[in-house]
DNA sequence: CGATAAACGGACCGCGCGGTCAACTTGTAC
DNA sequence: GTACAAGTTGACCGCGCGGTCCGTTTATCG
């Protein structure tokens, strides 16, 4: 019935070679990278590009799925850490490492229009939210912040830094030490606006 | 020689009414609002925007300018105060303020172009390098910060609660409130990254 | 080997963008 | 009121984008 013979193998070869490209040419020049731009690097035709992701959006979801992934699977490892502040701290280092991208913010816009990476934002989100509950309960984490929040500041850093001309790509690494600084308790002063209604 | 009459009364009535719908539009759906949407909003032909601003970058610049000026007297009205912490905390406020837009990134790409715009810039990173300056020596922060990081920082709490869907208009002083705990010199742990080039 | 379907590639399409222009309207000065 | 320059306008242009399509190439299998 649904017998799919398996791919040939220079198509699998161009769907990696794709992905590979894509993922270089979205952290280098943003989500609005062409799909020609792509397709070059990739050495391959641009229809090659749309045979395997039939829109750019599900190029983009591809990717995003797989980077998504990652993060909720190192997540999960870190959940049972001795040092749940430390694990936290591992993890939004993890999420700012990969591919030092320009930002993570395509995630909330992938998400809108592709199901399968809602489903998997939304397992990242109950992950972060998790380790942020522990991290506090740990009293790592100042009280009054949650995991919303921290979702929220995760893409901050590289976002920062990638605004430095001509400094380090590990620039990022800078701004999250602060970004931590302020989420320890102490010497936390009253935050001014109550939370963000959950994601 | 160089006497030129003033502009008739229609065409300070449309530059004003364009300025106004430019900044609104860039303020809602960022930088890559169609000029045409500007136009429509201001009531006026697409022509006419091109008349007064010879190119999108110079109505950008324009609007651009008006801002960082204005971020450069507050800031110079603050470099006086008592308390250079709360000066700084201020003025980092009122940056976040205006016109709470999504973000101030616009400035860093619109100076590459415009010399202008490049000096009010440039002007307005000596006043944050200053009130940075005087509150670090006064103690109210943490002595491992430079102006630089500071005026990269500065755009974080925007960008971040630009990114929450349903929350209140005014949850960038939440990150703003959170930042500046990681700028307080109390409980501040060592930074793994050197600071960038200054800006 | 062929035979065949899967995969490929690049010319092509429609669209919306920033920007131009020539015909038209209007504020202003006498 | 009239003349004229200043200002306005929307049709129009070229471009690059995402996406389509079909003639061609090629991996696979008996």
């Amino acid at each position: 019935m649904t017998d799919t013979r398996p791919p040939r193998a220079d198509a699998v070869r161009n769907r990696a070679a794709l992905l590979s490209a894509a993922a270089d040419e979205f952290a280098e020049r943003g989500m609005d990278a062409s799909v020609a731009d792509i397709a070059r690097r990739a050495g391959v035709g641009k229809g090659t590009v749309f045979r395997h992701f039939p829109t750019k959006d599900d190029l983009i979801a591809a990717i995003v799925l797989d980077r998504v992934g990652e993060l909720t699977t190192a997540g999960d490892r870190l959940r049972d850490a001795a040092d749940p502040g430390g694990a936290l701290l591992e993890f939004l280092t993890i999420a700012a490492q990969q591919r030092q991208q320009r930002d993570l913010s395509f995630l909330h816009v992938a998400g809108d229009t592709n199901a399968a990476v809602a489903e998997a934002r939304d397992q990242m989100y109950r992950t972060v939210h998790d380790l942020v509950d522990r991290a506090r309960t740990h009293g790592a984490l100042r009280t009054d912040v949650t995991g919303t929040d921290v979702i929220l500041l995760m893409c901050a850093p590289n976002y920062v830094a990638s605004y430095a001309p001509g400094a380090s790509p590990d620039l990022w690494r800078r701004y999250l030490g602060i970004l931590f600084d302020g989420l320890r308790p102490q010497g936390a002063h009253p935050l001014p606006e109550p939370p963000p209604p959950a994601l």
